[in-house]
DNA sequence: AGCACGCCGACT
DNA sequence: GTCGGCGTGCTC
């Protein structure tokens, strides 16, 4: 390899690409791809740091002759050069951008930037300041000088953002002020203590046998010596089966060893409570990072795990890059969760980068689920990974919860037209009557999911959008893609007819009527439109737990891992709501979303009831979470993704191509599936077909699947279309591909 | 980001 | 002519 292709920083927005140095024979032995270096950059040849990205014999660079690398930064064990190369493997592996990978892994770096602001501040020589200024106001060619000064004598210490912005002035004029003197730059350190609690110390956990039996097994697997692979290990544990004090026991193992802990949470479950119980036992080692703190606090969080003042990180995916020096352990909780992929452009999944920061750091990582993904089920089950169970609930006295499956249709055949069967209609009079708590879960939300016209048919749609507007209670129509709102309109805007109403069910609805069905109940509802508020989510949940209500009525959020003893009756109200979706994971969606549903009720010691009111009773994926059945669930599904060669049994990539103009999406989602034809004949293929939502803010978008057993043909694949775009469509169609296997 | 280059008005 | 401020553009 003659050639290093060298990223600088990534901190400026230009300098968001490589530079290609030769590597100079003396350094050929000890350069590797996340390498770092120094090496001459710009003009004046500085000596820059920088990182390598790639080792290549093909020169790219057809200038002046290139520059060498001047030397090799010898580190003990820099987190860093870790993540760097994380980010080159994610890069292989989701084929974004290197840059795109590198602010994804390493998000410090260009956030450094942002705490410590440049402010500038006048000298404190009053007299050599006003000798500047009158010296400037002589000149017409100094004017930039004379206002950054008289803005400063207005107002002293202002950032370099702001002066810059108000006064319509270049970098060059503070640089020249700096030098003659007048004025000084201060680098502000912005100190944030972040909010310490005290742990209490640790607790005795007292764990039941099968609990102490997986915590020996892994810790037994992680002291074995470093040069034997580390498989990854799975805990399928049923809800209640105290998952979390097996986790806590192996950090416990791995801080005693000086190494640290991240422990992946999804979002949603990112609760005060819980990040409470890491703290209660580890105290202020642990740290918390979560999508409402701010660039700077995130990195402060992120600078006390790279100081070593914390030791476990508890977050979402983006915690996965907590920069510990020695990292010892990866927890991923809840390890199904669809919120691991990210949406943005590397579209990773945090699982997989697990893998191998994992592998990368020599460190154990442990997945645990009560419903496991398809993905890990399977890896486990053929031995990639190492599956551990946990079948009993950790307190002995909680009891399971009854299940009764509703089929609604027979319902509807007996005259009952509410949205309560009359199983759910009479224990919940039973509950309401016994002072006790109660959970309906519906899969929606909105007041009417869709509003139509009552002659002409028609649904009110999104102008923007390919979807029908959602109702509100307050009359508003509201577009959950984009945001479009508008009153409710008095009469069809296609026929003009004023018989316009609303359809389905929406968690407003429900609240509506089960006010009215049970007059004088307390109910409180949870979704995305009573949550948005800063604290909402939490502050909703603690005051049911407190009792001031008796029903919360909610989506899929409220039957994420939240205990309320008090409750002892879930209702789901429709139960397939989630199966109809032309996902290939509907299934999967709805046995998880179920199966952790009922998990729900009867927490405590007081028997529990679970009511699934479904139009498809004898489906697998519902008769399998009634029971609480994994392994039916697996069996079953694993035949369907087989039959249908759907992940794991196959790779699949999705190509999503979006365009304002929609015959430009057309021809050129056409043109990706002829390429793949002809390049790729034995590749099977889904579409090309309009996207589930096939226009979105304008934007109209085109879907194909393309499967094969093999990652790499994928990528491959993806390449060939990317260059395909790039040569014909470049500025107006966008291309985004998604991965599953 | 940081540096040099070059434009343009002002001063000896 | 030359000096110096100030915007612009490039860095293998």
């Amino acid at each position: 390899m003659r050639y290093a292709n060298v990223i600088v920083d990534i901190s400026a927005g230009q300098l968001d690409r490589c530079f290609q140095y030769r590597i100079p024979p003396s350094l050929a032995s000890q350069v590797q791809i996340g390498t770092p270096v120094y090496v001459p950059f710009g003009r004046g040849n500085r000596r820059t740091r920088g990182y390598i990205v790639e080792l290549t014999d093909r020169q790219d660079y057809a200038g002046c002759e290139m520059k060498e690398l001047s030397e090799v930064i010898q580190t003990e064990v820099a987190v860093e050069d870790q993540l760097v190369q994380l980010a080159v493997w994610m890069k292989q592996r989701y084929g974004s951008t290197l840059n795109q990978c590198l602010k994804t892994v390493m998000p410090v770096k260009e956030k450094v930037r942002t705490v410590q602001k440049r402010f500038y501040e006048l000298s404190p020589d009053q007299s050599l300041v006003e000798q500047v200024l009158t010296q400037a106001r002589k000149r017409s060619n100094s004017q930039g000088r004379v206002r950054v000064l008289e803005a400063l004598q207005m107002q002293d210490h202002q950032s370099e953002e702001q002066l810059l912005q108000s006064q319509q002035v270049g970098k060059s004029v503070l640089k020249g002020l700096v030098a003659t003197g007048a004025i000084r730059e201060v680098c502000t350190q912005s100190f944030r203590t972040p909010s310490v609690l005290q742990g209490e110390g640790a607790k005795p956990v007292r764990l039941n046998d099968q609990q102490k039996l997986v915590v020996e097994e892994i810790t037994a697997r992680m002291d074995r010596p470093v040069d034997q692979p580390k498989k990854p290990c799975l805990i399928h544990g049923i809800t209640g089966s105290g998952k979390t004090e097996v986790y806590m026991e192996l950090i416990a193992h791995v801080l005693a060893q000086g190494r640290q802990a991240i422990v992946l949470i999804p979002e949603i479950a990112l609760t005060y409570q819980t990040v409470m119980r890491f703290y209660r036992r580890f105290g202020d080692q642990v740290a918390t990072i979560h999508s409402r703190l701010s660039a700077g606090e995130r990195f402060d969080q992120f600078e006390r795990a790279r100081q070593g003042v914390a030791s476990v990180m508890i977050g979402p995916r983006s915690a996965l890059f907590t920069p510990f020096p020695d990292l010892g352990l990866i927890v991923i909780d809840e390890e199904h969760e669809s919120a691991y992929k990210s949406e943005t452009m590397p579209r990773y999944h945090a699982r997989e980068v697990a893998v191998k920061r994992a592998e990368m750091a020599q460190a154990m990582l442990v997945l645990g689920s009560a419903t496991p993904s398809m993905e890990s089920y399977h890896r486990a089950i053929s031995g990639t990974y190492e599956l551990y169970c946990l079948t009993r609930r950790a307190s002995k006295d909680s009891i399971l919860a009854t299940t009764h499956v509703v089929d609604m249709r027979k319902e509807l055949e007996a005259g009952n037209r509410s949205i309560f069967s009359g199983t759910l209609q009479t224990l919940m009079e039973d509950r309401l009557a016994r002072k006790e708590q109660i959970l309906l879960f519906l899969n929606r939300r909105g007041y009417n999911s869709v509003v139509s016209c009552r002659s002409c048919g028609e649904p009110i749609q999104c102008p923007h959008c390919d979807v029908a507007l959602t109702a509100h209670i307050g009359w508003r129509l509201t577009c959950h893609y984009c945001g479009y709102s508008i009153p409710m309109p008095k009469s069809c805007p296609a026929c003009g007819s004023p018989y316009i109403s609303g359809f389905g069910l929406g968690t407003e609805k429900v609240q509506m009527l089960v006010e009215k069905q049970f007059p004088g109940v307390r109910t409180l509802r949870m979704d995305m439109d009573t949550t948005s508020r800063k604290e909402g989510h939490q502050d909703i949940l603690s005051r049911f737990g407190a009792g001031e209500a008796d029903i919360l009525i909610g989506t899929q959020m409220i039957v994420k891992g939240h205990d309320f003893p008090n409750v002892t009756l879930m209702g789901i109200l429709a139960a397939d709501m989630s199966l109809h979706s032309s996902n290939y994971m509907a299934s999967e969606r709805t046995f998880q979303l179920l199966t952790q549903a009922a998990g729900r009720a009867g927490r405590g010691s007081k028997a529990g009831d679970v009511v699934i009111q479904t139009y498809s009773p004898d489906h697998y994926s519902i008769q399998a979470a009634a029971r609480q059945d994994y392994g039916a669930f697996y069996g079953e599904e694993m035949k369907f993704r087989q039959l249908m060669q759907y992940p794991p049994v196959m790779g699949m990539m999705a190509i999503l191509v979006t365009s304002a103009e929609e015959t430009l999406a057309e021809a050129a989602i056409q043109a990706d599936a002829s390429l793949i034809a002809e390049g790729y004949p034995m590749l099977q293929q889904i579409g090309p077909t309009a996207a589930p939502v096939s226009r979105m803010k304008d934007i109209y978008r085109k879907l194909l699947y393309v499967k094969s057993p093999e990652h790499e043909i994928l990528l491959e694949v993806k390449q060939r279309i990317e260059r395909l775009h790039q040569e014909l469509y470049s500025e107006k169609v966008q291309l985004i591909f998604d991965l599953c296997e």
